[in-house]
DNA sequence: TCGATCCCTTGGATCGATCAAGCGATGCGG
DNA sequence: CCGCATCGCTTGATCGATCCAAGGGATCGA
């Protein structure tokens, strides 16, 4: 506060608050990173001059000498229009929370589609960033391999889907257990002939979820031939998959590999005067907004995304302490927002 | 790319650079900063030796010296559980696209909600951004008053409803006009008994919204007496509005401040068994993700948060420019996605 | 031939913090 | 009383880019 008052618009130094404290600059730099050092009474001397001055030592200076910027790189993965999936809104505000908690800030780019690791290599390059938080895993990742072999430090949200080989440190959601919970949730409540839809054959994750349904019907001894199908991610698909489905399968529920699908369902259900949460069930993935505000609710897989940041948080303070620290990678569990849609 | 395979973990500095392409740092530099001084063959030749080695300026060096950090620093507003308003992610989405064609990056810091300021304090001090966008402007806004007296470059999006004195640089979206425009929507469509839901009377943003419907109701001559509420933004409250306005003023169309309260209004509508887009025509507000995967979509208002992010950049260039240039406020106009709940 | 550009070099200082070495005072054992 | 380690603090160098001032060599026109 105090120095805002003054006539030069430059904030205060260390040098100024050694002056002021009477110490040297070294002492006050000290009595910022390693008080312990200081007998008590010097602390306290130093530390009053430091609030009197409002003094915070410069970020940009404290860089150039560390070879640190305390910042973490994170793509800015916008939802798709017309589908449900905003997690990244709920994921990145406790990640800058608990990031923040560990003296870190996000630093948020923008990737070009053409080339993925321009914008990786541009941060890295320019030691403007410590480490990266890979998030767009949903297609293999060539980001991570790429920055392995830079040997830049980064925690990717995701497993290393299409390298099993890969030996970066990493956090994930168990998607098999999602899918399971909520087809187990399905059976509890009597249904036998249970659906699902999910995403195209080529997506590591899709495919994830969708053995977790089937693990849960097997279990049952339950069939699932028939009863699945794989489309787009998108309200349209998931409307034409549902009605095909219950032309062809008679299925009394759904379980969806996203809210997005889910809705595509209720509208198929719409389409023919069939009352969802009643005489059919249905399950969604993400408990998205949408999910959470249709009325009557739609029951959804919801990820942990907050227990997620702090995991990834833990596991790059890992990485960037020294000597460095590389964890392994750790899978979460997701749980299961119940409301109407599921009866 | 060159530099990642040598032993050495440091990247190239500019010295390196001017060495091998034999010529001073000085020319180095100015090959980067200032081409146009560079006899074109020796810019060539630098630009060669740049690209051999892979070399970016360090970020911390020219910060240091150039008292600036090309960071802009946004304060994370997550949309609340149980809400439709995940505006968030498209307009930080398009933020970071146009503030990195511009040479920024989005630093991301989150807020303690007991003491607003403190967190831009930090920041500020440590010398960590150049500059802030503002976004927290629902109900007045503190932090405006409080980054002008501390002469911290900045631009709101939002008007400063709370201090028409204000004479910071501001972005808004008018959303009068916006009520306005789903209000003549309906009219257009033979509806004349409108009704209006909104937020509570200290909401700015609710009142002006509301003004809109007002305005376009009387520019007909149509009464608007007993066809208002104003309630919470949740699900909850939008519908029990609803219900009693149908139960009192039997209003054949409803506007919305939200998309969160629409929903609330088709859930009452769903209770009465009222087909919603036929019998009663619905509107709301934010074009969100669930006003697009509705069954039949929800007709909504979109804010054009695309070039909102474009003006806010313009103008913080202005004020970032040297003689700094403070543009006066930016008011943009929505437009109206039409879907299936109006008919 | 002289001077005026133009393009680049040279050497240095600077931004503000941290690192590494060093120095005086104190305490303790021999 | 000396030697030596320890504590608490100071001093000079350093990170890498930019800014500044002065000047040198080549080219060109007068």
């Amino acid at each position: 506060m105090a120095w805002s008052g003054r006539l030069s618009l430059t904030p205060p130094t260390l040098a100024d608050v050694a002056e002021r404290a009477g110490v040297s600059r070294q002492t006050v730099s000290n009595a910022v990173n390693n008080p312990e050092l200081l007998r008590p009474d010097t602390l306290a001397r130093v530390q009053d001059a430091i609030a009197e001055l409002g003094y915070s030592p410069n970020r940009a200076a404290r860089n150039l000498r560390t070879r640190a910027s305390h910042l973490i790189g994170l793509k800015f993965n916008p939802a798709q229009e017309g589908t449900a999936n905003a997690a990244m809104d709920r994921f990145v505000h406790t990640l800058v929370e608990t990031a923040g908690d560990s003296g870190y800030h996000i630093l948020l780019f923008a990737g070009t589609t053409d080339d993925p690791v321009a914008a990786y290599d541009a941060l890295l390059r320019s030691t403007a960033v410590d480490a990266f938080i890979v998030t767009d895993t949903y297609l293999g990742n060539p980001q991570a391999a790429w920055l392995t072999s830079r040997r830049a430090p980064f925690v990717a949200f995701g497993r290393p889907w299409d390298n099993p080989e890969a030996t970066h440190a990493w956090v994930d959601v168990d998607g098999a257990a999602g899918a399971e919970l909520a087809t187990d949730h399905l059976l509890d409540k009597g249904h036998t002939r249970i659906a699902w839809i999910g995403w195209r054959k080529d997506s590591f994750i899709g495919e994830d979820r969708r053995s977790g349904w089937t693990r849960s019907m097997h279990a049952r001894d339950l069939p699932t031939t028939g009863l699945a199908s794989r489309v787009e991610d998108t309200v349209a698909s998931g409307r034409e998959a549902a009605s095909v489905l219950l032309d062809e399968a008679h299925p009394s529920a759904f379980v969806c590999a996203s809210d997005t699908l889910a809705m595509g369902v209720l509208h198929a259900l719409g389409d023919r005067g069939i009352h969802w949460g009643r005489d059919v069930a249905v399950v969604g993935f993400d408990d998205s907004q949408v999910a959470q505000v249709v009325p009557g609710g739609l029951t959804s897989v919801r990820q942990p995304l907050e227990q997620v940041a702090v995991e990834l948080v833990k596991a790059l303070e890992g990485l960037l302490s020294t000597p460095p620290v590389a964890g392994p990678g750790v899978l979460l569990s997701p749980t299961l927002a119940v409301r109407l849609s599921s009866g």
